[in-house]
DNA sequence: GCTAGACCGTCCAGATTAGACCATGTATGT
DNA sequence: ACATACATGGTCTAATCTGGACGGTCTAGC
């Protein structure tokens, strides 16, 4: 049960088919796109090769259309709901970081002048142009349903704001 | 010139050795684990196959010990900083996040109850920790060097308290 | 009919990854 | 001298992940 060769992105699956019913994997990239994938992105041919796995391990159901584009419909089983459930219970441990702007702060002091306050400054837009994208996600979805990670994607954009600002401001 | 081959943890291996001198695997290693590592994680065996990598582009320089461990330890080509400096130029780029916690709270709905109890209890003691390592190197390093990132650090960590700790209030 | 552009699926070479495995140095106690 | 333990240091591999190319299918508009 609740077998360990599953992977994140496996419960991304399951959960987005439990959560908005049985989808193509183009159905579950789109919407991936904008919700989960702001804190868990992975590529495209993850939602071909995923869904296919878990419908061999009897989680998914699929059914495929006989002409046309030959679309597979992913639909969920009582095994996959369970699964969902017991990964969902277990501890989910620390999130992994990956900035290049921090990456290349640490380093500063190895660039010419003038590197910081670049630096600073493509962050500042980036951070400010995602949460742009947030508030607009919110007010389409309303405060209910993604609106708690969505929280806290405004918390961290705010902080990097604030973060890259005070770094390009002239030192007092 | 600024070969496209190399990623992130290239410069990563340029940087260190730029920042600290001339090191081997083990020593970048360490590090890496409590600097860098915290917003770019990444597997030891990179650090083993990256900087021969590098020698072969001739942005480093090897030395290797005749006998007992056959260390080799890195030094810094003109190359090798020149290349460094052209990445620290460039645009960074979005960081990118992998929150497993996010990951469940998004699809807690499909859980039993208490779930969502057991999953804030469990992010706020990790981030909390997190916080203390922090406050730790802190001390460590005193308030130059890695300061500037040790501080977007922080201010992470204390986003992410406030965040699960209001998740896991009873709501009023 | 024809065409442009959105939709949908498949494939694969190369990079990345975790982590097992093995070897060497050093400190300590007997 | 020998045994033990642990930190140091290096290599390898199987499995997975990744980006992106490629090729089909539909629909709307002309």
């Amino acid at each position: 049960m609740s077998d360990a060769s599953l992977g994140p992105s496996s419960y991304i699956v399951l959960g987005l088919i439990a959560q908005c019913g049985a989808a193509t994997s183009y159905d579950l990239k789109r919407q991936a796109d904008e919700s989960v994938g702001y804190f868990w992105n992975f590529p495209r041919s993850q939602l071909y090769a995923e869904p296919q796995r878990l419908v061999g391990l009897g989680l998914l159901s699929e059914q495929q259309e006989d002409g046309g584009r030959r679309r597979r419909t992913y639909a969920m089983t009582p095994e996959g709901r369970a699964a969902l459930q017991h990964w969902l219970a277990a501890p989910a441990g620390m999130p992994e970081l990956r900035d290049p702007g921090l990456l290349k702060l640490f380093f500063i002091d190895q660039a010419g002048n003038g590197a910081l306050e670049a630096l600073a400054a493509e962050q500042l837009a980036l951070h400010r142009a995602r949460l742009s994208e947030y508030r607009e996600l919110e007010q389409q979805h309303g405060p209910g349903g993604i609106g708690a990670t969505l929280k806290m994607g405004h918390l961290y954009e705010r902080a990097s704001i604030a973060f890259w600002l005070e770094l390009s401001e002239p030192a007092t």
